[in-house]
Formats: structure tokens, sequence, C-alpha cells
DNA sequence: TCGACTTGACTACGACTGTAGTCACGCGTA
DNA sequence: TACGCGTGACTACAGTCGTAGTCAAGTCGA
């Protein structure tokens, strides 16, 4: 995550991502058209996606297939790091703040924030 | 937190915040200076940040003393709120996998998201 | 009183982003 | 073969952001 990705590029991205690889024209029919975003809209993103490194493509049977060289899971990891790092400079407690606050956790969510917790707690009584 | 704020605008946003009411040259000598950023920078800055409605003003003496209408806790509270919606669409399970990986979770920040983990598995039962 | 310094308002400009139009090309079908 | 359609490249344009210069007015001390 070193080049500064925009919101509509992020989503597009994430969408390519969990959506394994596409085309301009699978990801503008399927994703862009229910936003009403216009084709080319799609494709100058994925382009400039593609330049960044976040995307790769290659040709298959004439068309170009884009895929994202890492997995969504990775990507959105490091989208959060990124976030933490730069808008609240490494600091953890706001996220716990909003935690406190948050009313739609899902049971899911907070099972695996437990798990992470509760492995956190214990690599750090080994060090 | 409606409308959007620029990575460097919510820097000094923060800035402000968490250092209570302060004119622009104050900000522009203790915040602005260290980075090398003009006089000029900072306070275009902080009015954006005022047309925004992030910073209210009011003359104290001849010169304005700008301040943030809500406390800092708050602020990146929401900052938070804003990520996990628009770039995760409010999913949590990124944020968990951050976590797993960051090495540089201070005690207190464990602690703290121990006790927010704690205390929503609790309301969750209560349910 | 005059000049130095502080402060505030306005203006500017390039980079990035969101959005889209348009043109050209290749392929398949009438 | 000629035309329409899907695809890709290029171009455009306005809004936001980071950064800063400059000008005008007020203030304070020499």
């Amino acid at each position: 995550m070193k080049k500064p990705v925009g919101d509509q590029e992020l989503t597009v991205l994430r969408y390519v991502a969990e959506h394994g690889p596409a085309t301009v024209g699978e990801v503008a029919e399927r994703f862009g058209e229910p936003q009403g975003l216009a084709r080319s809209t799609i494709l100058t993103v994925m382009e400039r996606l593609r330049l960044k490194g976040y995307l790769t493509r290659h040709k298959v049977e004439g068309v170009f297939q884009y895929a994202s060289p890492v997995p969504a899971t990775e990507l959105l990891r490091d989208v959060v790091g990124d976030f933490v790092q730069r808008q609240l400079s490494g600091s953890l407690s706001p996220f716990a703040a909003y935690l406190s606050e948050a009313d739609d956790v899902t049971d899911e969510e907070l099972a695996q924030l437990q798990d992470v917790v509760a492995r956190l707690r214990s690599k750090k009584r080994k060090e």
C-alpha cells in the first residue's frame, strides 16, 4: 500500500480482489452499472489501479483479465494498517473507543476480535 | 464527520483538538514549523476546516482562537467509524486481521481492547 | 510618528480523484 | 464485404487537497 488510493478506487479494487479475475466489461456490468457508473469510468479506475501496481492483467482470448496480486483479506489488512498509521499515528485507542460505541458488531466479528485479543495476550506474556 | 477531510487536514485538526484552543500563529509555530510548513499553509488548512464545520473560532484580544467543537477522543472515534463504513463497508474482520499481525500493540492498548471486547460480550449476552 | 512584526484574507497552482465522452480496432454475422 | 458491438486507449474537466506567496490592516516599541 505505497501509492495512495482514492475511496472509489479502493471500492473497485476490493471488488476485483474479492470476485476473482474479471474483465472491465464484467466489472462495469456487475459493479459499475448498479451504481450508475459508465463503463469508461470503470475502465479508467482499473487502469489507474494497474498503473499504481494494485492490479495486474493479462489477455485471455482477446480481452484483458484483471486481477489483484494479493488476496482481498491481505489487501484490506494493509488498508487498515495504513489507516492506523496515517490517521491515528499508530494508536489503537480510537479504535477501542469506536468499538465500545458500535452497536452492530456481529457474533462472528466479536468472536474474531476476542480470539485476536487472546492471542495477542499470550504472545505478550511470552516476551 | 460529514464532509471529507484530507490527511493533512486531519492531522491539523487533531492537533487543535488535542492542544486546546489555539491561534493560527501558535499552531504554525508549534506544529507547522517543525514539519517545514509555512504559516500560510496552516492558516489555509485551518480555515478550510472551519468552513467545513470542524473548527470554530472567536476573537480573543484581537486574534482568533480556533477550537474543535468536539473533544479529540470523540473526533477520532468518528474518524474510525467513517473509515470502517467507507473503506471496509462496515466489516470489522479486516481489523481483526490487522491486529493479529500488529507487533507494536502496547500493554495499555491491549488492555483497552480486551476490556471493550469483554463489555461487548456481556452486552451481547443480555440481548 | 514610523517601521517591524503579527495576523487574516485572498489567490494560485500542481497533483490526485471521480466521472465520463470519444475514437479506433478487431471479430462475428448478415 | 459491410456493419454493429465489445474492448481498450486517450482526452477532458471539475472538485479537493497540500502547499505557499502576497497584500492589507492592526499593534507596539523606538
